[in-house]
DNA sequence: ATACGCATTGGAGTAAACTCCAATGTTTTA
DNA sequence: TAAAACATTGGAGTTTACTCCAATGCGTAT
């Protein structure tokens, strides 16, 4: 799959895509390679592709990402180094999900506030 | 409450807490500051800071931040613009959080794979 | 009175993460 | 066969969000 066709499906541009190549955030070797020098996306890529892009929007930096997919590897990695990753970005992320729950009843209050007071202005609105 | 205690209650530099003001994302008027032109910082401001904080946190750029802030004045806003701001901004953080829940499974996961192969080793290393 | 620690401003510099450009090559379409 | 549409590289430019610096002023401690 070439460079266009991946930027359309996972929203990169093709010029963040080779970015992301360049600092080492994804790797095509000689093999990922077409003959007439194209970049040549596998599926692997495009999955990991994804994750990022999920990643990204907790707002981990891409330095954070690149530990987060250590995990894709995990199966080949030692423990201690695994521990050592894992439990940090797990009691962030913990952290993120208690914290974004307590942000979402927030919101759901406003919307209830403001319902009370206002549904008909609104339906008119949306219906006009 | 001025700068320097403001900067080491919430965790953002001095010179942070002069940006967010500049671009408009906390309002120190007139009367915030003291005789000698020293900000003086309130506890509502406080308790902005430590909001913004924690939507930086969740991935928020600060022009989002902006807009959630604004639920803080939904007391004295008319309906359709709330509704215009919470209703997709609680859409992403219901999804951000269904994600990130995602996220925690799959490294719980991972922990346990880890755990079952090599808690002596582990522990030993803790130890020492 | 002078030094030290705090404050002020404006403006320049930096890091992360792209984004754009120019020169060039390849493959497909008219 | 020439143009269009894709690809390549290296390098410069941009945006966001700070971060640092220099010049200066205020307030307290010695």
């Amino acid at each position: 799959m070439q460079i266009k066709e991946v930027s359309e499906k996972t929203g990169f541009s093709k010029d963040t895509l080779r970015w992301y190549e360049k600092i080492g955030l994804i790797k095509l070797d000689r093999k990922s390679r077409t003959e007439n020098n194209y970049r040549n996306y596998s599926q692997q890529i495009l999955k990991r592709l994804f994750l990022i892009r999920q990643m990204k929007s907790f707002g981990f930096s891409l330095d954070e990402v690149e530990d987060l997919l250590v995990l894709e590897e995990i199966n080949e990695m030692n423990c201690p180094s695994v521990l050592g990753i894992v439990e940090p970005k797990l009691k962030m992320i913990e952290e993120k999900i208690t914290d974004l729950q307590n942000l979402r009843s927030k919101l759901i209050e406003a919307k209830k506030k403001c319902s009370g007071n206002c549904i008909e202005l609104f339906e008119e609105k949306v219906n006009s």
